[in-house]
DNA sequence: TAGTGGTCTAGACCACTAC
DNA sequence: TAGTGGTCTAGACCACTAC
């Protein structure tokens, strides 16, 4: 089954539509659930699109983007595409414990979180939540944040990041992340965790980011690790 | 129903049952197809694993990894796991269009590609395909693959690998993939592609590698990228 | 209103495990 | 043989889209 409908995909152009899947299943000579569950394969690899009440098309291929400290602003601008954000949520809130623990600050201390949608070309591309300790960014304000963060950081707080840690994991999208991102429940994300770092080893800020997988890689270039021996 | 089922995973120890699917389902108040869709779910997030015909049960916390150079072999002693491997297929063949470009050979020149199942402590962690010229590594045979590979090329064949470039995907797992790694088809899992390089810049290898994303991170160090202007 | 994908049900049968 | 998770079916109804 999964060899015919790929057969009919990679036939397609880039924004095709498949036949609906009523018709599908019957043409494979199984039930919709079951085939619902080779398209959701499909989508997970992003190979097509699902639209409800539209259809399932042919999916773009993917992009890919470095894993380094680039600002996502200036990653995509480098791809050629046009980044924009749109902000979530704002809110200046206290330190909980976990939030304290990240940004090594004493539990209640005033911080500002926020969350931002990513998108390339006007497509949603990942989710993006930040905390900072307030008394690094006075007067930041929600309107503040349609542009790269780093770049702010820099130019109006003077405060530079050094270098980061981050910690990648292969996520299912799960029910909101999906609506927000307009993909597939269960389609494959990358969630990764940055602690920013300035040159004096201060904590600057902690970001949780899921980007969609199904449009998304990543690269690294590895060094050997110096040898203790 | 999933606050349910989380309070139950949370409440038991590692390895404690959880009551079978068709009881959970009346506890719940959902049919077992909707009930199963929040355990896959938990699996997915490596919350739960499923055993056929035993039940379930509460999982494992999850290894972190270091995306470096390091070999598998080493990394799973620094964890303090014991790392095995299983060769599951040997061959010599003559590259393909797709081989010989990523090794930069001639199409037809021969080489050798092995895939091996890595575990730590027994358990299986992931799938290595690694392909690599024949002249590089002459009189190589199965046998020898049970430990580090970089080891074996630094050892009997004077290759030493300086860096390496990755892809990183994120994944969901197959049919294949998912009874070799003994997990739920459908869980999250990283698909890492992997090219290194000699100090004169030849290519040594080639690897396309599948780990479980339900016990296992990666963390990664970030460094700006040095400025153009 | 007709057509699309999204979710859910009740039940059947299979594969595997432990006895 | 009884109990477990794994897969599949036929059909209902919902949410959304385009007209």
């Amino acid at each position: 089954m999964r060899t015919q409908i790929l057969a009919l995909v990679s036939a397609g152009a880039e924004g095709d539509r498949l036949p609906p899947e009523r018709e599908l299943s019957a043409v494979c000579g199984v039930s919709r659930m079951t085939l619902r569950r080779a398209l959701d394969e499909l989508a997970a690899e992003g190979r097509i699109v699902r639209r409800q009440g539209r259809g399932t098309f042919v999916a773009r291929p993917r992009m890919v983007r470095q894993l380094s400290m680039k600002s996502f602003t200036e990653e995509m601008r480098q791809l050629g595409r046009a980044p924009s954000s749109r902000v979530l949520d704002f809110r200046r809130l206290r330190a909980n414990g976990l939030q304290a623990r990240q940004l090594r600050l004493p539990v209640g201390d005033p911080i500002v979180r926020f969350t931002r949608l990513r998108l390339a070309d006007g497509e949603p591309i990942g989710v993006e939540t930040t905390c900072v300790a307030a008394d690094l960014v006075p007067g930041l304000k929600e309107p503040d944040l349609d542009g790269s963060w780093y770049e702010l950081l820099a130019r109006r707080y003077s405060v530079h990041i050094l270098r980061g840690q981050s910690m990648i994991e292969p996520a299912v999208l799960g029910d909101r992340e999906g609506r927000t991102l307009e993909t597939a429940v269960g389609s494959p994300a990358f969630r990764i965790q940055t602690s920013t770092f300035a040159a004096s080893g201060r904590v600057i800020d902690f970001e949780v980011d899921i980007y969609r997988g199904d449009r998304y890689s990543l690269t690294a270039d590895l060094r050997p690790e110096p040898r203790a021996h």
